[in-house]
DNA sequence: GTTGTCATAGACCATGTGGTCTATATCCGT
DNA sequence: ACGGATATAGACCACATGGTCTATGACAAC
């Protein structure tokens, strides 16, 4: 008979409120499932505590005064070690909520949440999955909505893009360009004579109006030529 | 004394397949909050319906044979009727839940689920809310954060990345460059002389071992430059 | 104080780039 | 059959761009 004994997942605390700190890590002593390893009240102690007692999972708090949260999660994340990352947070700043799932944050709950979410919050991301309640992904989604919009608007709005008074032949010549490729090049890859690879490039400034190629290009990029890829600022 | 009468919301279903179509017309119909206005089995006159009746919500089916539904929900967004759109699809496929929420539609949900699970959804979506049932957005979140995992782990990396090697001032010029601006341009944004530009900008060529500066340019943006933008494939 | 890096700048030259104009063949729609 | 759009291409020109070499003053490192 083989008996299982259920390890403990080891847990760090990382939060500039030490009462807070103190608090969680009672709440989860009182769980039992869990051994909290080590609590720190800034990024860069934590990150030594996890180097050495390599945890399954760290709390970090977001809003701490000397290096922000985001930065914590970066520097988790380097370290190469498979350390889950759950965000804390004092508030629902969508944008924090964003680039923190952005940069690989396994899950992110408000301190405000009843404990029992906070538990169920571990348990999942410890499981290998991400968990952001219901309301913070709602605010999630309208911030990562909001970013796309206007690119989208732009670019599925045929009037407004110039790019769709392109012909074809236009078409492939910008997309050579787009590589940086000169009009020798161009010519040889399409089969036709430097001269006419000129004509279509003139004809493509007209159309973008646009005067030189890297502006041809940047406009290209930003309106969705291409491989269709879309920005979002960081 | 004033009587409010709570007003039906208008509900169009979209759904190639027919039976389901009508299932789901009567599963709203008893709920008795909702105004099923009209039901299509394709997006083409699904659209012309939602010209008709201006329903508040469209469930749209994301999986169907003539024009898929993402298109669909471009269409419908073209309308610009804030007309608010519900996927729903027989499978959880992470890229065409990401694409559908990146795209506009206020929620995704299974044809799987519970009933009762839809009926939370459309009145979320209703009252202006964005709903991705758990399940859906932890596989959107894996997506998405696998989306930017290359990205940012060639950002972060500073080794590797040669844009690390450019001096303060190089970078200053291949700013400029990178909107598109000529040798006089730059000398003028800088107070410097055309030549003091052009030895800038040889240098940079040398470091990021590229031969024009529409590949400087391909360069700095494909490798986090500038404005911190990363890219999404859509 | 010598070495190194950086920002500055001039000279010279080859070539790439952009502007304009003209011209032909093809294909499409009517 | 004709006009319009498109792809092709030549000629000519001005100038922007890129390559190379040299040089100087400032500043930091050691």
């Amino acid at each position: 008979m083989r008996r299982e004994f259920k390890k403990k997942s080891k847990v760090l605390l990382i939060d500039d409120n030490y009462e807070h700190l103190v608090g969680i890590r009672e709440l989860l002593n009182i769980e039992g499932t869990f051994d909290v390893v080590g609590i720190a009240t800034n990024v860069s102690v934590g990150l030594n505590l996890i180097k050495k007692y390599q945890p399954d999972i760290v709390l970090l708090d977001m809003n701490m005064p000397d290096k922000d949260g985001l930065q914590g999660i970066i520097e988790i994340s380097k370290l190469n070690m498979d350390t889950k990352v759950l965000a804390l947070s004092g508030y629902d700043d969508a944008d924090l909520i964003f680039r923190a799932m952005k940069i690989g944050a396994k899950g992110y709950v408000l301190k405000t949440m009843a404990s029992a979410q906070l538990i169920y919050a571990i348990e999942e991301v410890l499981n290998g999955k991400i968990y952001l309640p219901l309301a913070l992904s709602s605010r999630f989604f309208e911030y990562f909505q909001q970013s796309f919009r206007e690119e989208t608007a732009k670019q599925e709005s045929d009037e407004e893009n110039l790019l769709s008074y392109l012909t074809q032949r236009e078409e492939e010549v910008l997309e050579l360009l787009t590589q940086g490729i000169t009009y020798k090049g161009v010519a040889n890859k399409l089969f036709i004579s430097e001269t006419t690879v000129k004509t279509h490039v003139n004809n493509i400034f007209q159309k973008l109006q646009v005067n030189d190629r890297t502006q041809a290009v940047l406009y290209a990029i930003n309106n969705g030529f291409l491989t269709k890829k879309v920005k979002i600022a960081v």
